[in-house]
Formats: C-alpha cells, structure tokens, sequence
DNA sequence: CCCCCCCC
C-alpha cells in the first residue's frame, strides 16, 4: 500500500481515492513543491478534518479520555443493535456499539450516523479485524471510543490476537450484562424447540460450565445452539458478552447467550474441580454432588405419567463416611442399576434433593444429573 | 422466550 493509500484509508470514505488523489496532486502545486506526497496527503486530510493521521497506533490498554484522538487496530467480539433517535433539531440520529478487543484487553466503541450505519448494514461481523481511528472518553462504563463523521472504521487484513478480562463464575450475579468468561464444558443438554410468542419456532439448549470458582448453567437460543456441536466434555470454551438472568424455576442464576453473546472453544487452561457434599449435610430443596460407593440396589420398573407418557426408574442406596441416602434413577440412568454392584465406588453429580417416600431425604438424578462409576 | 425434579 503506498503512502497516500494509507492516509486514505484513515478518512472512512468520506471522499473518493480519486478525489483525495486529486487534491494531494492540487496541494502539492499549492506548496510549490516544498512538501512531498506524504505530508500533502496529511494536510489535505486536515483539510478534510482528520487530524489525526500522522499518530502512532496503540493498545487498547493505553486508552483513556485524556489521550483523545486515538488510532488502533482490534477485533470485533460483539455487535450490538443500532438505535435511532431524534436530535434536538429534527434530525434523527442513529448510534451503535462494538466490543473490541486486542491482546491487552477490550474496550467499547460507539459509532454515530454514517459509522452506526456499516453495523446496521451488516458490514461489521464479530471476528472481523479493524483499523480503527476515533475518540476517546469516559463512557457509560468505562473510556469508550466514539467514532462519528471523522472517525474511521476500515477492516484490516492483519489478524488480531485478543485477551478478554473475563469474570469468574462465583463473581456472576442476576442482571450483569458484557459477561465475558471461561469453563471447563461439564454437561450438554439436548435441545428443545419451543413456539415462540409470534408463532415462529425457537430453539433453546444448555450446557454446564465450571471454574476453579464454581460451576454455572448457560442457555443457548436459537442458533446459538449450533456453537455446541464443535464441543466435547472436557473442552475449555469461553463466554463473549453473555448476560445472566436468575431462572424462574431454579431461583439460580444463569448465563443467556443471544444474538450478541459468543460461545467457542478455547485453548485455555481452566481448573474445575467437583466438590462433594458429606450425605449427612444433604438438606431438601438443593442441587447436590456426592460420592461414595453402593450400598443397596432396588428394582428397575416402567411408569406412566400423568401425560399419557412412559418412564423408566429404579432405586439405589449410596453410603459415605457420614450416612446413607436413597437416590432415584430416572430415565436412562434407571438401566444403571444392572450394571452396578453393592460397594461399587460411585460418584452421582448435580442431583436433586427432597423429601421422598416416608419424609426421608432422596435424591433424584434425572437428565442434569452425571453419574460416574469408579 | 424453555426445561419444571416424576415411582413405591
């Protein structure tokens, strides 16, 4: 790319290559030959009032509002929706948002008018790499960079690698929005399809994830669903912009990923280690995890429920050092019990605890339940 | 926006 390009390149589009072209060759006479292409080239930008091509490209880490005009390169990790608005003289205004992100972090851009219009266009993707140019200031969370009428937004060919400040999961709590996170992938659901309230069809899945802080629930909709089937157990993934939202049923928090969030694998190392509950500590109405070893084995029977549907359960005992405790097998898990044998090591993850048959506290590990035998 | 902890 030769020099004028360059400097072209940083004005957004708001004239022709042709045009500049023209009116570098313009300045340069003016100058009577006392500037060469490339300061020309500047002062025709300044002209056209980009006043700031001559800067030195930063990392993000380095921005804040008191350096103003900045220029860097990043890669898109979220787009958000544009919004239109009416300025106080009639005009109607249209703002977007980015998340952006290098390797010393990610910041937030607004783009105003003509810029939001390449994200309502659909011309910026997350995993694009850009050349950016605008500026700074202390936005609504944090310095943001706004990129309007000067400001430049050109994709780049360079790639870009990127480091995302992500929370731990303990620190997630209902309503955070602009969760970035990692997990070990701990449990896939199968996914459901819903009708949704137009009429159309949604689809909706879950996975499991966990850190050395603890584990979370993460629902997926629609075609984010999709992102799961690259992924096994086991795998490291991590979370771009989810939002959490306490689920109705569970009373729990979760982690939703929209048409904003982004959930791939990563090579990352995240530690997540189960921790499981003594029996005598069981108390009703909580998700537990215990391990132990088969102390009683019962029949494996088939049911109909209330819906006309059948299913399948059966009754095991577990004991550890501090007690015994009845666990309902359903479903699948309920064939279980012809493999097992009395003092087989057994750990049973994520199971359901209330009061059972009798008021005795039992167990029931249904489909978000993960039994592991030793 | 969905799953919804079921049996004897």
């Amino acid at each position: 790319m030769d020099e004028i390009t360059e400097i072209y390149n940083k004005l957004g589009g708001i004239i022709s290559e042709d045009d500049f072209r023209k009116k570098v060759e313009e300045k340069v006479e003016q100058m009577s030959g006392l500037c060469d292409v490339k300061t020309a080239a500047m002062l025709v930008a300044h002209d056209l009032g980009v006043t700031d091509t001559a800067k030195e490209v930063i990392k993000i880490k380095d921005i804040n509002p008191e350096i103003g005009n900045v220029n860097f390169v990043a890669k898109v990790v979220s787009v958000f929706d544009v919004r239109e608005f009416n300025r106080n003289d009639g005009t109607i205004g249209k703002v977007g948002n980015l998340m952006v992100a290098d390797d010393t972090g990610s910041i937030r851009l607004t783009l105003w008018d003509e810029r939001a219009d390449l994200i309502k266009n659909g011309n910026i993707e997350v995993g694009d790499c850009m050349e950016i140019s605008g500026y700074a200031k202390d936005g609504y969370s944090g310095t943001e960079v706004n990129i309007g009428r000067y400001g430049v937004i050109n994709t780049t060919d360079q790639n870009i690698e990127i480091r995302l400040d992500s929370q731990k999961i303990s620190e997630i709590r209902d309503g955070m929005g602009d969760i970035n996170v990692s997990g070990k992938l701990l449990d896939i659901s199968d996914v459901r399809t819903f009708q949704k309230k137009d009429g159309s069809q949604g689809r909706v899945g879950n996975i499991l994830i966990g850190d050395e802080t603890g584990k979370i629930r993460v629902t997926l909709w629609d075609e984010k669903v999709d992102s799961t089937k690259e992924m096994k157990l086991d795998d490291t993934i991590e979370i771009i912009n989810g939002y959490a939202r306490t689920n109705n049923f569970s009373q729990q928090v979760e982690i939703q990923i929209g048409n904003h969030g982004v959930l791939r694998k990563t090579d990352a190392e995240v530690e997540y280690k189960e921790s499981f509950t003594p029996i005598a500590d069981i108390i009703p109405g909580e998700s537990y995890s215990i391990e132990g070893s088969v102390s009683g084995l019962g029949e494996l029977r088939e049911f109909d429920r209330d819906d006309g549907t059948t299913n399948m359960v059966s009754n095991i005992y577990v004991s550890d050092d501090t007690g015994r405790i009845r666990i309902a097998l359903w479903g699948d898990h309920a064939l279980l019990v012809d493999e097992l044998d009395i003092d087989t090591p057994i750990q049973i993850i994520d199971a359901y605890s209330k009061a059972g048959f009798n008021d005795e506290i039992e167990l029931s590990a249904g489909n978000r339940t993960r039994i592991t035998i030793m």
